[in-house]
RNA sequence: GGUUCCUUGGAUGAGUGGCUUAGUCAGCGGUCUGCAAAACCGUUUACGGCGGUUCGAACCCGCCAGGAACCUCCA
């Protein structure tokens, strides 16, 4: 109770500054009262009315990246769906405070043998500081997520900045009894646990079972049963990276982060916990198990999962070689550990957020060169008709219907996030656009700023997509002379001078430029 | 072996009881155009199998087949 107030204050002290905008917000607090967000939540199994804590306050958390090696597609999903929720939730006018950690202790090899951490043995390999490796591949993650047009979050903690709270969770949870020490480690007591709270709910593990098929195997001396996992785990001599605690010189465990990161930000109970489909378990259940031991209550009120991206229809990942690294992608070199090229070409990083948002975030996403270059014209094709967009002259009246395209927008989004269904939708106001712009239609001043009104909205501020030149003003001054270029030969063809027309043509194209005549004027585009 | 989920047309990928031919890409035919490209219009192929519930099922239930993730081996 104590804490929580406390934990209530500190956000009245830290959304102080926002006090004018939240006064602004309130005003408008009915209509944004009124919306059925409804997200799919892991624990029930269906999709649920969201319901916020302390509206219009958002706690979200969203674990993120281990960093010791770069970023390939599949960090790419879960980035993008949380940071589309992330836009959406603050659309819907709520105040969201969003959490995603950098993961760099505590994380064991799959296959080392020693129980080394990731990070210290990438850093003995390379003779570099484990912070050196954290940093840089930080770095890189960070650059690769701008180029994705992902938000920072609001607060990026590192596991290894909060050592002193994850120690001080492992107290609690030791206090209340579901913990005991052993030769210097700490491990979390499941059987004991799931007397009282129900070990499992998450991902419909039960606890009988578990045991049933683990009791037998061998002497697991430290730990009273298998299924106990290490909340501090004592460091072995040659472990780089290590911190005193009361019970060792070691680190913590691996799931320990998350609980003592979140609820430090966030308050003893928050909104979302996000996160990809295979930290379900056990990362996500022992989260909920040692919250629960250490709080006495359930932190999480919403569990969102994001589905995998597989390559050939396995999952993509570190241990099984068959990842892409997103800068692979982003050039369009890549080799598999047998040499063989799998990217036909590169893939721009807007193609690649328009990809992963084409299909519905629970559904799993097959990777291959064809779904990527269909993704790739299928978005040129939106952004050129939102270019068009702007280019376009209102007439007294409309002949194309743009009626109930934004609520039919935001429905799909309020529908658990349905972003296929969104993009659906703006492709047929792009054919809307297209039959004005080839003079073919007509359009109201009023429905086409409502038009740019929607596209703006849904296009850049919710999906987050852009046009790739966007940002680089640079090229300002070349775009001015590929114009010149394409008056002198709209001249020429009006002298019907085919000759000079097609040459120009002939030579940008062979630039890399592609020209496209219509009925006023001539596009281009690189 | 356990847990959770998936199976839609040439490729991708929405849709959960009747009237979405979803959308995108590819294909075919047409319109426009000096030519090309783009765009627009039209159009072909579908709900893994079997059974049940229902007036009616891609959608609900059961069984079968196939696939995936996680666990089953330290954390």
């Amino acid at each position: 109770m104590e804490k929580s107030n406390e934990s209530l204050r500190f956000n009245r002290l830290h959304f102080k500054r926002l006090q004018n905008q939240s006064r602004a917000f309130f005003l408008f607090k009915s209509n944004f009262m009124e919306h059925k967000l409804r997200i799919y939540n892991t624990l029930s199994r269906q999709k649920e009315l969201f319901t916020p804590i302390n509206s219009p306050y958002v706690g979200m958390y969203v674990c993120g990246p281990t960093v010791y090696g770069d970023a390939h597609l599949g960090h790419a999903r879960p980035a993008i769906t949380f940071d589309t929720l992330f836009r959406y939730l603050k659309h819907l006018g709520y105040k969201v405070r969003y959490v995603r950690n950098i993961t760099d202790v505590g994380h064991l090899e799959h296959d080392a043998d020693d129980g080394e951490d990731k990070i210290a043995k990438k850093a003995r390999l390379e003779k570099l500081e484990p912070m050196e490796v954290v940093q840089y591949y930080t770095l890189r993650y960070h650059k690769a997520m701008e180029k994705l047009n992902v938000l920072p979050p609001s607060i990026e903690p590192h596991a290894s900045g909060h050592i002193i709270e994850q120690i001080e969770f492992v107290k609690k949870i030791l206090d209340s009894g579901f913990a005991y020490e052993s030769e210097g480690s700490v491990y979390f007591d499941v059987e004991k646990y799931n007397k009282k709270f129900h070990y499992g709910k998450l991902s419909g593990r039960n606890i009988e079972e578990l045991y049933e098929t683990t009791r037998e195997l061998d002497g697991q001396s430290e730990k009273r049963r298998s299924f106990d996992f290490a909340l501090w785990k004592k460091a072995a001599p040659e472990h780089i990276m290590h911190w005193p605690s009361p019970w060792s010189e070691g680190f913590p465990g691996w799931h320990l982060e998350c609980s003592a990161m979140g609820t430090k930000y966030l308050g003893e109970e928050f909104d979302i916990h996000g996160g990809g489909m295979d930290l379900m378990f056990p990362h996500h259940e022992c989260e909920i198990a040692q919250s629960t031991a250490a709080l006495g209550k359930e932190t999480v009120h919403y569990w969102m999962h994001n589905n995998m991206i597989t390559i050939n229809g396995q999952k993509m990942g570190k241990s099984l070689g068959n990842f892409i690294t997103l800068d692979e992608f982003f050039n369009g070199s890549h080799k598999d550990k047998d040499g063989n090229e799998m990217l036909k070409q590169a893939y721009s990083a807007m193609t690649i957020r328009f990809f992963i948002l084409q299909a519905h975030y629970r559904s799993t996403v097959d990777f291959s060169n064809e779904a990527l270059q269909a993704a790739e014209k299928g978005f040129t094709r939106l952004m050129e008709g939102y270019s068009r967009l702007q280019k376009l002259s209102a007439s007294k009246e409309s002949s194309v219907n743009v009626e109930g395209l934004r609520e039919r927008c935001e429905e799909a989004m309020l529908d658990d996030l349905n972003t296929p269904i969104v993009i659906s939708n703006l492709f047929d106001a792009c054919k809307a656009i297209n039959t004005v712009h080839d003079g073919k239609g007509t359009i109201s001043e009023a429905d086409l700023e409502e038009l740019k009104s929607v596209f703006k909205t849904f296009v850049e501020d919710i999906l987050g997509l852009l046009t790739e030149e966007a940002g680089s003003s640079t090229n300002d001054a070349y775009k001015k002379a590929i114009d010149l270029l394409l008056e002198i030969r709209q001249e020429a063809k009006s002298k019907k001078d085919w000759d000079t027309a097609d040459k120009i043509r002939k030579q940008l194209a062979e630039y890399g430029f592609e020209i496209k005549d219509g009925k006023n004027g001539c596009e281009w585009s690189l």
